[in-house]
DNA sequence: TCTGGGGTCCTAGGACCC
DNA sequence: TCTGGGGTCCTAGGACCC
């Protein structure tokens, strides 16, 4: 059995627990830029304000109701992630984070399901004070099911599929669109062929659906008729493609500030694939304009170089992007948006070497790289950094609303007065 | 004025091999 | 008139997830 336990509105649940005032008051979280909507507490969501909502176009609304809101801040709500999984790992040997607020649990073997599903969230909401809901069953795709049907339906937040009345009975009851898979394309595609509940898509025509979705089709009417084959990942493996990338807080045209962006951006790349051991042999680099802007030129540049031999030093990897970045970028645009995204992703000890390398003394670099990793790990990122990142951070983003680093940063710790 | 960021998997088709 | 059988690798595009 599985458990899937998911963080109720998690980014607003988590910007409310340094400021119980918030409780029972609208908020939202703004994406970085602060663009557009990406939580909502559920008073918010009783207002109307709607997944993906562009923030200036509900400013009224906002103020209306006096909706608080709220830059993002990851910082914050990674660690209190991290809070929430650990908690949830003392209840099972076996996990699975899936995400920055849900994680499966192994519970196969467990007796009285309903109640340690139970105990699991008041214990997260204890310790770390974040609400989740719980649904338990024998797939992971009917897990996500329960859960959803807990969040809607069950008052102690906790639904267990333990019969076939109750399978029916969320799958009766969900959208065939809300199913674990089906996106945006297949649930318009469904409801055009008069499947409309996530029960009539487990008893579809097999031959049909696979025609249609292949093996993905299959995996997925199994899953929902109790035929687990989607199996638990406890250890995450390492990525395949790592991508930094940020909208600049205002649109530039000059390169300085850019190639900062872009230089910053790489940094964070290698200390990503350092942080799983690994190099990458391949680095893109990619600018665009604002497409939203309709009158403006608009320009999408994007150049892939070979790293050889493959490489996690920042500042060969700095090197290289510079000089392609040189390439892409053309005057007269009014460049919103810079990234980085390293691929050819392999093992740090499972490099092909070249025979003629123009770095003779790599082993210096990766001393320097351990160094800068350690102070920048004890001191705070970018204690430590590469000088073409820039000091005047001219494109840095727009974070108008931030709550302040809580449990990150001994300066920002909340202070209590009488 | 203002519209996020970071990933994965699968398939079809082309090019190539013996 | 007739033209085999069995593979691999790579890429682009489409779909999905949070």
């Amino acid at each position: 059995m599985f458990a899937l336990v998911d963080c109720n509105n998690f980014y607003a649940s988590c910007e409310r627990l340094f400021q119980p005032k918030l409780e029972g008051l609208p908020i939202v979280v703004l994406s970085n830029n602060d663009g557009c909507v990406i939580a909502r507490s559920n008073e918010a969501k009783a207002l109307g304000i709607k997944m993906g909502a562009i923030a200036f176009e509900i400013k009224e609304l906002i103020e209306t109701h006096q909706v608080r809101v709220f830059s993002s801040n990851y910082a914050l709500y990674g660690d209190i992630s991290s809070r929430v999984m650990a908690t949830l790992g003392t209840f099972s040997p076996r996990i699975e984070v899936y995400s920055i607020d849900e994680s499966f649990i192994d519970l196969t073997g467990f007796g009285n399901l309903e109640s340690y599903a139970q105990d699991m969230r008041e214990t997260v909401k204890q310790n770390i004070g974040i609400p989740t809901c719980v649904g338990v069953a024998s797939t992971k795709t009917l897990a996500k099911a329960a859960n959803k049907y807990a969040k809607k339906n069950a008052a102690n937040g906790v639904f267990v599929i333990d019969t076939e009345a109750k399978r029916e009975l969320v799958l009766k009851w969900m959208e065939v669109g809300d199913v674990w898979g089906i996106g945006r394309k297949l649930g318009k595609w469904m409801l055009a062929n008069n499947i409309t509940t996530a029960w009539e898509l487990a008893n579809a025509d097999k031959s049909w659906i696979g025609a249609k979705m292949g093996v993905i089709g299959l995996r997925m009417l199994k899953e929902l008729n109790e035929i687990a084959c989607i199996a638990l990942e406890e250890y995450p493996s390492s990525k395949k493609q790592i991508c930094t990338s940020r909208s600049f807080g205002t649109k530039l045209q000059e390169y300085g500030p850019i190639s900062e962006a872009v230089a910053t951006h790489v940094s964070r790349c290698a200390e990503k694939l350092r942080r799983q051991k690994s190099c990458a042999a391949q680095l893109t680099i990619f600018m665009h304009t604002n497409s939203f802007r309709a009158n403006d030129p608009q320009y999408y540049g994007s150049i892939s170089i070979a790293l050889t031999p493959a490489t996690n030093d920042t500042t060969e990897l700095i090197r290289y992007a510079l000089v392609a970045l040189k390439s892409v970028f053309k005057e007269g645009y009014n460049y919103k948006k810079a990234g980085v995204i390293v691929s050819e992703i392999v093992s740090e000890n499972q490099i092909q070497q070249v025979l003629f390398d123009s770095r003779t003394d790599r082993h210096k670099y990766s001393k320097l790289m351990d160094v800068m990793d350690q102070i920048n790990g004890k001191m705070g990122r970018d204690k430590v950094r590469i000088a073409s990142g820039g000091f005047a951070r001219k494109w840095k983003l727009r974070q108008e609303m931030k709550s302040p680093n809580f449990t990150t940063n001994m300066g920002e710790i909340l202070s209590v007065s009488n």
